[in-house]
Parts: C-alpha cells; structure tokens; sequence
DNA sequence: TGTACATCAGTGAACGCGCGTTCACTGATGTAC
DNA sequence: TGTACATCAGTGAACGCGCGTTCACTGATGTAC
C-alpha cells in the first residue's frame, strides 16, 4: 500500500522523447477538456485532476501553464475557433439567405448540445473571471465573434433584399437572434421540470421571428 | 495570536434567545445570498465562508442545513419565488396586453442584471448539479414557471385577437420569448468584448421579434 | 564506431491552506416547583 | 417570590481530504568528440 492511492489509479504513460515534451501541452488540454466536460464545472478541473488523467505528476503541468487559469484559457481560445469554424462551415454550404440562417442556427444548436460543458465556459466565462480576480485578460475573442456575426447579418440583409424578411435593424436582429439560440441551448437543458415543445419547431420559431422572416 | 487567525475577523453577533434559534437560519440564508453575488460563483458558497459572515462557528450551521447544498437550494427557491413576484407585478400594471408584454420583459431582464450571480444560480442550476451528484432533487420550480409562462401566453394570445400580434402560437413563441430575455441578460455580460447594442433598442426587439407585433 | 556528458522530461515527498465534519463542551435562559 | 435545573444555542479543537506549489532529484536520450 502506498501512501498516495491515487498513484495506483494513474495511467501507464510512456515518457515524451527528447524534443517532444511540448506534446504533453496537448495531452493537459485533452484532458481537462474532459474533466470539464463530464463535470459541467470549470472547478473541477483541478491541476491533480489534470495530472491522474493524464498519467504524470501534479507538477509536470508547471513548465506548460503557469497557472490553472491559462489551461481554462486555452481550452476556451481552442473550442471557440471551433466554434466559429462550425458556423463558418454551416454558412458555406447553402447560397440562399435564409437557408444560410438556418444551417447556421443548426449548427449552433446542435454544437451547443454536444458539449455543453465547453459551450457554457465559452460564452459564460468572463461574468465568474471579473467578479473574482479583476485582472485576468479575457482570450481575444473579439475577432472570430465579430466574424460570425457578420455571416449572420450578412445574411439577414440579404433576406432583407429579396424580401423574405420584414427586419429594418440586421446588425440589432442578429443580436436577437444569438441571444434566442442562447437560450435554445442553455434554458431547456436547465429547467428540466416543464415540458419544452420540439427542438425543431424551437430552432425555426426563434430564427423566423428573430430574423423577422414573411 | 490565536491558532485560528479566522476569529479575529469574526462578526460580533449575540446569540439568539431560547426558541429563537431558527433565526439563524435566515441569518444563514442571507450571507448565503452575499458570498453567490459577490462571488458570482456557487462553489464559493462554503460553510466556513458562511459562517465567517454570519459572524458564528461553522459547526453551527449543520442544526439548520443537512448540507451545504440545501443552502444553495433554500437560496434558489427563494429568488425564484421573487423572480415570479416581480413579473406578476410587472404584468398587473397594465391592462393592454402589448405593454403587458413590455412590462414583464423589462422586469425581467432588470431582475437578472440586479441579481445577476442569483440570476445565474436559478436559471442554470440543474445542469450542473444532474452532472455532479444525480442524486440531489430539484427544487420545485415547475407551477411558479408555469403561472410566469401562462402569463406572457395570454398576453401573446390577447395581441393575436386584438391583431398586434402575427404570432400563429402563442405557447411556442413564449418559449422564444424567454430564450431571447435570457440571452440578452446574460450574453452581453459574458461577453463583453463587443460592442452591443443599446439595451433598450435591445429590449424592444426581443419582444416585438419573439412576440411577432406588428 | 564507441563513449562521456549535458540536457530534457518528468518524479516524489513535503509544505501550508481551506474545506466539511466530528464530538465533547459551555454558558445563558426559561421554567417547574 | 426564590432557586434548581433542563434545555437550547452555539463553541472550539481536532480530524482527514484534496488542493496548488516548492524543491531537490532521476534517468533516459541525443550529441560532441
């Protein structure tokens, strides 16, 4: 029996070759993104957590984050690319607007309910971060969200043009729209007591109304 | 120097008088509230911490909550049932059912940005906790929902017939309604790298969108 | 081709901290007589 | 009216736990000669 029984739980792990020790960086960023993702909380995912994961001393974790926090970082900085991708992606493979909202509306939907650990830490993050610290710098998300954003207007103005929608704001209906798919994926999978109607029906009620759509 | 440097920041407080002892239990509950608020974080919300603020040993709070996360949950129950206050008083002080609509969104939306970290708790609370434990019951939040959400169908229903209303259901365009107030609560203030729209301009296209007014 | 050695990748024990919880206790106060 | 005492409200020390962090270390491996 030895002193540390989580030591007899740890992982077989084969050490890194010379040259190669930066790949562990991914191996803490897998795992906390599965921590963080079984537990639905940004606290559990702890350095030890971390480290029985992924089959290494507590320690090890040092040399590739300074602190906790910046492994939260850089799961959000990763998860948001590939959030924007989902969307960007969604937006391509339709040419008429308002097919283009709705794969996209799709899309967030059905990313935000496949991981919604990450989906809540990503768009929740900052609200916890300034109430606590006051000084960690939020990731720059400011780009890749202004980017999405755009596809989204774009698109409304185009339905606007063609006369599929009544919208005389696109930029403040696309607001209304993220805040509606916001809450498509977060207020049902919370309040769990009522009956919700269809996800499908959901997802079109909150794009034709947001967008404005005849 | 005591042993325990705690005591020497602990509140004066008077003990309650024979019979009294269950006003600590409200005592319990309201720092409760203050460490989530400030914090904005549930975990946050510890015995010691509590205990700390209440000005008592930590010990003392177990006559009074089983667990700690009993506390979490009077503290749920009790928000909610002022949340539901504030939109049946919202909706009784007009009798037009478009201001109707309007009032109640804007109590709605001045609820979450007063309260945010309570805010927070009650709308987002089960998704964690089903992940964490699955064993800890919700509190029971359905008919006080359910009366809010009746509320605001009716009123969509009354701008139906009166024609300020292209809504073709009422009950799902609630639902839409609801989605969008929770994402303009929470969303801007996540994610505030962005420059968002003016909140009123906000407000009013939520609902006149979700509500589908004319 | 062989070998010495610097460096890289990570270890393991130890630390202090705050946490929830236990358990024997204390002292004020209401009440029975 | 006075007093003994049961009870109520809460204490304080101690426990084991998991956490982040420190620091001296180890042993495999690539490279210079």
């Amino acid at each position: 029996m030895t002193v540390n029984a989580t030591d007899d739980s740890r992982r077989v792990r084969k050490r890194n070759r010379r040259g190669e020790g930066s790949l562990l960086r991914e191996e803490i960023l897998v795992a906390a993104t599965a921590i963080l993702e079984r537990t639905g909380s940004e606290e559990a995912v702890t350095l030890r957590g971390i480290a029985r994961e992924v089959g290494i001393a507590a320690p090890s974790i040092a040399p590739h984050f300074a602190q906790r926090t910046d492994i939260i970082d850089a799961v959000v900085a990763k998860e948001l690319a590939t959030f924007i991708d989902r969307i960007r992606e969604a937006s391509a493979t339709e040419t008429d607007p308002r097919k283009k909202l709705f794969a996209m509306a799709k899309a967030y939907l059905s990313y935000g309910r496949s991981r919604p650990g990450r989906y809540r830490l990503m768009i929740g993050r900052r609200f916890v971060e300034d109430w606590q610290t006051e000084e960690t710098p939020m990731v720059e998300t400011a780009p890749l969200l202004k980017e999405a954003i755009a596809l989204v207007t774009d698109a409304i103005e185009a339905c606007i043009e063609s006369g599929q929608s009544a919208s005389v704001d696109a930029a403040l209906d696309t607001s209304v729209l993220w805040f509606a798919m916001h809450g498509l994926v977060t207020v049902p999978e919370a309040i769990t007591s009522l009956d919700w109607p269809d996800e499908d029906r959901l997802l079109a009620a909150c794009v034709t109304s947001a967008a404005r759509l005849k």
